[in-house]
This record gives structure tokens, sequence and C-alpha cells, in this order.
DNA sequence: CCATAATGTAATCCAGACTTACATATTGAA
DNA sequence: TTCAATATGTAAGTCTGGATTACATTATGG
């Protein structure tokens, strides 16, 4: 396409409004502009194509040969335009928002409380990916992503959900307890440990235990490490908010908190405004992070 | 239509450029800008739409899903309007340049020369419109004008042709002389005069005649009156470039010279610049009229 | 691993779009 | 015919959105 000989595309769409009107006030209202802006574009116009486009006829003004097929092109033009951008505002409309998360974020947190959100916002319907690796959310058509780091990613605008502690838990049958035992006592059992969730192991040493002394058993998800930590294999790490409905209901217990400010779960969005139904879930995710 | 909620059409068009490069930079080498300002039009669409619509990929960009649908359109609206300006411009390439003369002009000053034009410029085709009405030249499509008076029309530019004087001429027959015979002289001649073209009674009054006093005729046109004239039926008075030639040749001798500055043929164009063969028509005309 | 060629983005600049203001023109009704 | 209402026409000045500039980052290919 060559636009170097093409007017200007705000004079082309006065004029189009102009002469669907046959009446530049008319077109200027619809346009939300002055009169004298359309009229203006509209004699830009003739000037740059050497030829009359309108004339006044009364109140309004009527169309020459050449502005009859000129704005039968530009309306068509303009309307294919708007048709394409309207198309996609309605497709985005009927697609049900779609989050990935990491599949322990899903299971052990996400989960227990998304009947909420559906009971609040039946009109929003939610597809939800479990997916461990850092996608990319503009390629993958994400909406959203909850992710756990230290929302430092480049590119993407990321809000903290939950933070503050990594819990070591162990079965009850394991421990032969029901209270917090210290971390030091921990290293005696056998570590289960994610492949894939690393930051624990500095919040870990940072708390005075030393990883090389412990024995440690590597488990390919989080999730297996949680269940296998369930059935008194071993104990584990895991951030607060992902064990604490476990250690509620006794089938976890909690051996010791190792507090970590600075890593967490969080909301990552593209960097531009939310609509209306990224909003709703936003919000809904905040005050569900926050009690 | 409803543009309310459309985007800039800027940041549509640098958008389509960037969708059908694939490359922001080349975008930017069509649209004659620097690549930040293709990335700032997309950026902004994608803000605009709640959607990501490019993501880099390598060297360049890529679409997606969204993207590609709207580009799509987006192609297509722009083809359809640059199509319909370019085919306004073809058209106007392909018409003869179209000029409306008075018809006495025409014959006794436009016709002798328009074979120089024809030669010089055996590309241009030309259509010349005789008529005495004072046209619209947007309503009626013309593209030029020539039109006899002080040039103070509104709403369209004027450029003097030819001016200075006018001649009032009688056949040598009647006159029995070749010679001048001054203006009182001619008051004993019956007056033939031309009902559209009143601007000389002014002038001869001015020059200090009488018209109550003489006896005159109304004909039609001032064909009519100049071949009355010709055939010893009365004098006349005409501007002196459409009689001129009549005099040189001695079919008619000039009596008097009546002159008058501010009354002349004028070219008449819409306030416009003008195309190609518009200015070389121009060119020729004045040349003309000076020598 | 460097040279090259992209994209990303903040700060600043500027031209073109828009408004304002006033003049003129057309229509319909009093 | 005149007046009120509603248009268009256009010059002058304002202002904002689009563009440049400048610098940083990222990817590719030799």
């Amino acid at each position: 396409m060559d636009w170097s000989n093409l007017p200007s595309l705000a004079a082309l769409r006065a004029f189009e409004a102009a002469a669907r009107h046959q009446n530049l006030s008319a077109a200027a209202r619809e346009l939300n502009v002055t009169h004298a802006a359309i009229a203006q574009h509209v004699r830009s116009l003739e000037a740059e194509l050497s030829t009359p486009l309108l004339f006044r006829s009364g109140r309004g003004v009527a169309l020459t040969e050449e502005g009859r097929h000129l704005a039968q092109h530009l309306s068509e033009g303009f309307e294919v335009i708007a048709e394409g951008v309207s198309a996609l505002q309605r497709s985005k409309e009927g697609r049900p928002l779609s989050i990935t998360v990491t599949p322990s974020f899903a299971a052990n947190w996400l989960m227990p409380r998304i009947g909420g959100f559906w009971q609040k916002h039946p009109e929003i319907s939610l597809s939800i990916n479990p997916s461990v690796s850092l996608i990319d959310l503009r390629r993958d058509g994400f909406d959203m992503a909850i992710r756990f780091g230290n929302g430092q990613w480049p590119g993407v605008s990321s809000e903290l959900l939950t933070s503050g502690e990594f819990w070591v838990v162990g079965s009850p049958k394991l421990l032969n307890t029901n209270s917090k035992i210290g971390l030091s006592d921990a290293g005696v059992y056998p570590w289960l440990i994610d492949l894939h969730m690393l930051e624990w192991r500095q919040v870990v040493e940072d708390a005075g235990l030393d990883l090389n002394t412990v024995e440690m058993t590597s488990l390919e998800t989080n999730e297996l490490v949680l269940s296998a930590t369930v059935a008194g294999l071993g104990v584990s790490v895991h951030p607060r908010s992902l064990v604490e409905r476990e250690v509620a209901f006794g089938t976890l217990v909690q051996i010791t908190s190792l507090p970590r400010t600075d890593l967490g779960y969080h909301l990552v969005t593209l960097p531009r405004p939310l609509d209306a139904k990224e909003r709703a879930f936003r919000k809904w995710l905040m005050v569900e992070a926050k009690t």
C-alpha cells in the first residue's frame, strides 16, 4: 500500500460524514467537532484532489459527481474498518476470561475459593489453565496470570496477592505431634522438594538449616510433593497460602514458618487498562487474598 | 456510522502497516515516520481495545489471533479507501479539460487561436462549452471558465486575460471610410446591442455620447450583433480583443476606442491549486493574451 | 561474541486539527 | 417583506495528539 499520495484520513472521514449527511453541521455533530473543522477538511481535500466534491445547496450541501463516487468508496472502507474493530470488541465480550495459574496454586488456593466467584459473578465465565511454564501473556492469549516470585518481571505489571511466609510442614503421623517442632528438628526427616520451585532453598538456608545435611527427594510437581507430604513420606516447604487450609484441617502440621515478604503469589497482567471482567476478577482475588 | 468508540485512524493505519510487514521499522518507513511512532500507536491501540495485538518475535513482531483478524479488516478497508481516491485521480487524468466560455469570445478570440494550443499540447484534450449564463463551476463540473467583467466574483479566483479598451466598430461600407471617425459622429448610425452584454453602456456614456439620442436595435447574442455590424446594419461596441482581427482584415472599421482598464475577459477558476493540464492551458492563454 | 538490526519507552517538540468569532446565505413563518 | 432559525465560509489563534529524539534492551547471524 502506498500512502504517500493519500489525503489525511481525518479529512477523508470528515468528508465521508459530510457526504452521508449532505450537511456539514450534522457531520460535525456526528464527529463531535465544529462545522468549521469539517468545512476545512473538505476544502483541503478538494485542494489536494484538485476537484470540487461538495457545493452549497440551500440549507446543506450536495455532492458533485466525483464527490459521490469518492464518498461511496469511503463509506464502504470505513464501514469495513469499523466492523473489524467492533467484531474484535464483540468477540472479546463473548470469550471467557482466560487465566493461567500454577497447578499447586490452582489446587490449593484457587479451587477451594472459586465457587464464591462464580456465585458473585455468574455472568463471567472463566477459563483456568494450570501451567508451570513462564508463559507469554501476549503470545499465548491469556488475559491474566498468577505466578510465584518477587514481582519483578519485565514487560508486565504485577500485583502482590499473598506473601509473607513459607511454612515447613509434615504429616502429624510422621512427626508424632500436632504442634510446631522448629526448623532444626525438621532436619532429621526426609525433605520432599519440587523441581520447579526453587525459591525456598535460599529461604531455608537463611533460616539456619544446612540443606547439604538433609536427605532430599525431588518430585516432578508441587502437587506430588504435597500429597507425598500428607502421606507422611517427608516434610516440605510451601508458601503459607498453599497449606494453611491443610494445617487448619489437621492433615498437615506446621513445623515452622519462615517469613519472607519479598516473595509471594502475584497477579500478572499486561501493562494496559483492565476491562470490566478483568477488574471484577482482580477485585475478587484481592479481597479473598486478604481474608 | 458511530465513530465514538473507534480508535484513532492514525493508530489503526499504523497497526495495519505493522501487521502487514510484521515489522515496526518497515511500517515506519512506509508511513514516513519513526519506529517509535508506530510502537506508540500500537500500544495505544492495545490499551484501547484491551487486547494484545502484536508480540515481539525475534527481529520483528508477530500477530496474535485477534491482531490477525483486526489487521485483515483494516487492510481491506484501507484498500477500498485508497482505491476510491486513486480512482478519482485516474478518472481526472483521462477526462478532457473542460472549459466554459462566452460564445462571442469563443468564436472571435479562442477559436482562431486554439489550433496553436492543440499543436503545443496534443496530449491535452479540451472540451469547450460556449455559454452565456453565469454557471457554477462546482455544480456544473467545469474546470475553468472565461467570462467578461471586472473580476470581482464571489467564491472564485479570477485572473485578467485581456483588458483595456472597448472599440466602437462599423463596416467600411456603412461608414464610407476606412479610418476613425470619432464617437460623436457615430451617433448618426443605428446602434446594434447585445441584450446580455450591458457593461459597455456606461463606458459609452462616460465617453460623452448620450445613448438616448441614438437609434438602438437589440439582438439576442453578441454573435448576431457582430455579423449584423459586418453586414453594415449599424455600429456596435465590443471589447477590443473580439474585433481587432476583423479590423486588421478590414471587414470592420474602428470608429473609436474607449479605454477602460477595469473591465475585461477573465480566466475564472475555483480557489484551489491547478493541476498540470489546467496550468498548461492557463499559461498558453496568458501568452496568447499578451501578444 | 560482536556487529547489526530490531523493539521499548520516556521526554520533548511541533504541525495539523480544532475552536472561536464573525460574516454571509437560505428557508419558512409571521 | 422581514425576522428568526439554521446553514455554510473563512481567518486567526489555540492546543493536543502524533511525531521525533535519545537511550536502553533484545535478538539474529556471521
